[in-house]
DNA sequence: ATGGAATGGGCTAGACTTCGATCCATGCAA
DNA sequence: TTGCATGGATCGAAGTCTAGCCCATTCCAT
């Protein structure tokens, strides 16, 4: 039994407690920009409740977003756990991109392979409905004017799309690439290539109008290709 | 907050008690063959250390793989945790198949994406080490005569491929696809194209070592294609 | 036969986690 | 000032996981 994942068979468990699954999901739900900054959790009572956990081990998770500076809590009638601006020392962050480059290279492959795929089957299957959410996130990004507003527009639709592709491993793929990539990428404050992304976004839309999956796969794919050649560059451009 | 994924912020948390994991994480290298049929766990002491839990919640999981048919246990001194050989009603298992063709189609698309991606990476990442690796598994699925075997062999290439891409995404996606895919359909016990396989696999090989991406991508793809058809195939075929 | 060795099985005491409930502290708005 | 919705703190009960010990089963060498 010499195989390759041999080793997956007997290393050791990750057995995360309750308040490290909270914080994971909550993460995520911050680093998709599901919640902004600025958005308020609901009050703990009911965010316990629908998260199916204890205000204890809630107030666990919060306790270490809070650490990691990405929330901020405050009492009283108006108070409640904030989403915060995630500010980081441009330069710092920037080594460590350059650091990790070949590993981003690899997610963004993994991107544009899941997203590609992602647009093709969307073209066959989206819904008028799920049609008129990918225009309404195309709308919300022209008048947008920060980073995070922008990601949250970015992440609507093309979660949108990978929504539309009926299938569920698809969908978790796209969401994992995003947070590798953005997460430290967003931090960067770089300007935005607003009008190139949405009129990218419009074409993909164009696509999956005409219902032709070569075609959608095609924008999805050039869409992400400039993407990333754009990110490069905000990464490796001399410290500013 | 019109999100799409605005539900994967306030939906129940999934807490899996510790004994979930385990199950989760033997139920996977057993489908994916990398424990295979008559195969046997390690010393219930020894097991429990190496994924670092406790005896009594090793043997809370391996209550549950007995309750899923998937091991038997003897005690003694010859004895321990075997896995078993999986069988089940063709006909009922065809038809299932048949009822989730549509969610199959979209695994075997989803496979195809991170599976070409993987090989292209791969050709210009693969050591000598893996090519060896690769180049074993292809040997050993020469003199296989069970759907156990073969596909222990299979996996071992497939996954191996993926390990080559150095890309954590990539070879996670790639395993998920392979459980989804084949955890119901190797138990149909259809003919096997083995021929067809090795040379499938010999292509890939090849196009890997020459180190062009988009030639080891093509192959995959090939390869894959031709698998799913293959599958279908089996599937729709009329009860027998 | 017999005893040793290796295996899984069972049990218990204790540590740790999680929960629900209750009460406290804060700060805004009427 | 008062009302009240918010987060903060604490406690006991219940549940989970662990470590350690001994038992039962099986095979095998003697």
């Amino acid at each position: 039994m010499q195989h390759v994942a041999m080793d997956a068979a007997t290393s050791r468990l990750d057995i995360p407690p309750a308040y490290e699954v909270v914080v994971d999901r909550l993460r995520r739900t911050i680093l998709l920009s599901i919640y902004r900054p600025g958005d308020k959790f609901p009050p703990e009572r009911v965010h316990a409740e629908q998260l199916g956990v204890s205000r204890v081990t809630l107030r666990e998770a919060i306790r270490v977003l809070e650490g990691e500076g990405l929330v901020e809590t405050r009492r009283g009638a108006t108070g409640g756990v904030t989403v915060l601006d995630r500010r980081v020392s441009v330069d710092a962050l920037r080594r460590r991109l350059r650091d990790s480059l070949g590993e981003l290279e690899g997610v963004s492959d993994f991107r544009l392979a899941n997203e590609r795929c992602a647009a093709e089957r969307a073209a066959t299957r989206i819904t008028r409905e799920q049609l008129e959410g990918l225009e309404a996130s195309i709308n919300a990004m022209r008048d947008c004017e920060s980073v995070a507003e922008f990601r949250a527009a970015d992440s609507s639709f093309h979660i949108g799309v990978a929504q539309a592709a009926d299938c569920a491993l698809l969908r978790r793929a796209v969401e994992d690439a995003r947070i590798e990539l953005f997460t430290y990428l967003d931090a960067l404050d770089y300007e935005l290539a607003l009008p190139t992304t949405i009129s990218a976004h419009r074409r993909i839309l164009a696509a999956l109008r005409t219902g032709d999956p070569k075609r959608a796969g095609r924008a999805m794919g050039r869409h992400l290709t400039t993407t990333w050649a754009e990110a490069l560059a905000v990464i490796e451009e001399p410290a500013g």
